[in-house]
DNA sequence: GCAACGATGTATCGCCGCGATACATACAGT
DNA sequence: ACTGTATGTATCGCGGCGATACATCGTTGC
């Protein structure tokens, strides 16, 4: 999750953590925020895993400067050999694993760097996703509209309201990307479970 | 945040687990999930903090029925007078933790429990920090519009109508309780919008 | 001159919630 | 008789969050 956003992030341009975060925050916008708590931790582990290498560039230090205080420089990172594979494995998946709630506004953050196949695929999945619960909320507020105060009721509306918006928004998305790449004979209704059966790593 | 959300729901019925769990994603519809692997442990502290009782009504067995298996029958939880103690001051609480992202749709929830005058200054902070928020979003697209590809930009107006819309939302239901009961001149301290010199006789 | 402050910068800790999973029973359809 | 689906309780690992700590830098103001 936000191993995609950094390898998504960093194929761009090596960057240290704080600006990371900054682009973080700026990239995925309203959605998802990313504390220090998650960036740090996770860039432990990519470093671990050999997907980023790590510089520092400037220690900012006149020559004989202390080496009295433990100097800490800015940490540049920027992805290794192993990192862009796996950012092209991420990128290269469509199933539930990129059009969960959490998981889909990263995913689409790096479209531009996504096979338009996979574009569509995703952004299929993601509506799918939608328009059942959309359903789901639409049978709850016919089974309950009587029985529930106006705040609930007001609530469930709101959220419906949100989840038909965000429906039109992929149609409006889906239907450009299929003019800008008239479809080959891709089934275009795509049965919600059972996609790919992605087994990522032991 | 769970704890709440279960307070507010016992208060109305006496519920067991799963039942508990069906009443949350219909509440709380689309915008909150709160699976059994947070749910069971959260009743288990509130439990152990006093907060819930539990009753075990019919365990559905006839006279002479194996306790040789470990039987589990249902468990019913209702709210001690700790409990109703517990969720009168949540409910009476607005602040921050009332208005956040995650937090602020449970409150709303339970909203037909919670005092007009709190109503209000929720509904207030939660706008503050949606305009906050929105805000920070326009400055970061104009900051940026034309160096990000398509998907990015995109991503990022979507949200920005995501909080606009929301936005809009939380000004009707303002000024509807603003209506129900007219306001005497709170300060709210944060409050950008000026105050809207209303009928002072209910 | 220097104190105060906010932005930049790296890092950790504890808690919360999620998805997956396990296990068990009741009941419907075939 | 078999099989799936809904009901029901419960745990585990892990990813992410908010709070916090600490350090440096440049600007503002006295």
């Amino acid at each position: 999750m936000l191993e995609l956003a950094v390898l998504g992030l960093l194929h761009e341009s090596p960057l240290h953590g704080y600006e990371l975060r900054q682009r973080l925050k700026s990239t995925l916008g309203t959605f998802r925020a990313f504390s220090y708590g998650s960036l740090y931790p996770t860039l432990r582990r990519m470093y671990e895993a050999g997907y980023i290498a790590q510089d520092e560039p400037d220690t900012d230090v006149v020559a004989g400067a202390p080496p009295l205080t433990g100097r800490r420089g800015k940490i540049v990172y920027k992805l290794t050999a192993d990192g862009k594979e796996k950012l092209q494995e991420l990128l290269a998946e469509a199933g539930p694993s990129s059009w969960e709630d959490e998981t889909f506004g990263v995913h689409f953050a790096f479209f531009a760097q996504t096979d338009p196949e996979v574009r569509v695929r995703i952004l299929e999945g993601r509506r799918n996703r939608l328009e059942e619960r959309r359903e789901g909320v639409r049978a709850s507020l016919a089974r309950t509209r009587a029985r529930v105060d106006k705040y609930t009721l007001q609530l469930q509306e709101h959220g419906l309201d949100g989840v038909e918006r965000e429906v039109r928004w992929l149609t409006e998305l889906i239907e450009t990307e299929r003019q800008n790449r008239p479809t080959s004979n891709t089934p275009t209704s795509n049965t919600p479970t059972s996609n790919t059966p992605t087994s990522p790593q032991p």
